[in-house]
DNA sequence: GTTTACATACAATCATGCATGTATGTCGCG
DNA sequence: CGCGACATACATGCATGATTGTATGTAAAC
């Protein structure tokens, strides 16, 4: 096959992320092969390598398809529900049920986060990913402890627990449920999502 | 070296799983070789196919020494605790606590916890590995719905949640804040680990 | 004509599985 | 109680396949 033009060249980047995500979803990150992948998506390594560094460059290209809109998205909503300057803990129960609408309208995101949660070991040279996996955590982790003081201060948090256990309480269940969510391809764990997050704010609100 | 007496033997196999730990810890399940463990133990690769029959043989082996006991301590628990005709949201507390507990006080159950949770790819030939734990996962939720089922004949479980979600929340909420205390070595997760327990099971109590 | 967007070819590195070597424990036998 | 004979507990060596990175070829776009 011969050059095309730059439309196709895009087009051919995004197929092979199309098809890394596939591939690393059924064989998981280190099994799968370069050749897996461009066999799969009908192409070569040299389309890969002519895209991409190397593996690590292509995971990472795969993932920021998803991450960044995700952190925008979650950016937005905070934004505009705290100018409402409406109940903090409603505005946490916002935030904490986006990642799981985005996984409902979005496959792509779907797959990347089963990728994320089950398919992929983040040491080695993965680790620079997992750190940055780590940043955006503790980053969500200072969010949500704003919005928890913000609670405090409004009242609405009960008293024993601090802003950040809370934070990290509610992180916690959001990545159990993300894990279980992208577990069972049943949808049981779909629908504990809703109440098991109420639950934990309404554990955590004044009696 | 020439053949060692029984007991020597199983030294050696112990050894061999401590070694595998430890390096499937630092390097990850897929990018530890054989050759590396046997190296950091001071052996060879014989020693290990003599012993396993191969990696996954030995990962399993190496989960087996810290699965076996947590299921008989969970099993024990949930026996000794409905015995004694308490709040099942009580017994339910101690359950979902056990986990950490265990983790504190088992430096080797830590290693194995934080090797399932983040360096592993359960795919391919470890999919069986995958569904024996998808199997004690499962479980666990039943037994688990089973206290929230008592608790809703007592009364203390609030009207709209069902015992299955409320189950499938707690496990949710247990296996994050795992991951959490698995991620971080700051111990800054383990101190949230009691109040979002609690916050959750407050949660699902009646008002 | 030059650069682009790939395909192809090649060399090097590993990890695995097995086959074989080997020294020592263990046990039966006289 | 000594002494083969066999089994055990590894170490070593080798063949094979897989994967990677790179170097080079090539046809079309610009």
């Amino acid at each position: 096959m011969a050059r095309r033009t730059k439309q196709d060249a895009q087009a051919t980047r995004e197929l092979l992320l199309d098809t890394a995500e596939q591939v690393f979803m059924a064989r998981g990150l280190s099994r799968s092969s370069l050749q897996d992948i461009a066999q799969a998506a009908g192409l070569t390594r040299g389309a890969i390598y002519w895209h991409f560094a190397d593996k690590l460059a292509l995971f990472e290209a795969m993932m920021a398809r998803v991450d960044l809109p995700l952190e925008q998205a979650l950016a937005a909503d905070t934004a505009a529900l705290c100018g409402q300057a409406c109940d903090p803990l409603a505005v946490l129960r916002s935030l904490a049920l986006e990642p799981f609408a985005l996984m409902r309208r979005d496959p792509r995101a779907q797959r990347v986060f089963t990728i994320l949660m089950h398919r992929a070991e983040f040491v080695g040279e993965l680790a620079p990913l997992a750190r940055r996996q780590d940043g955006a955590l503790s980053d969500c982790v200072q969010r949500m402890e704003r919005l928890f003081q913000a609670a405090r201060r409004a009242g609405t948090l009960a008293e024993g627990v601090s802003p950040r256990i809370a934070a990290t309480a509610l992180l916690a269940l959001i990545d159990g449920l993300l894990r279980l969510c992208t577990l069972d391809d049943t949808g049981g764990a779909q629908r504990a999502v809703v109440p098991a997050i109420d639950a934990l704010l309404g554990g955590l609100r004044v009696a």
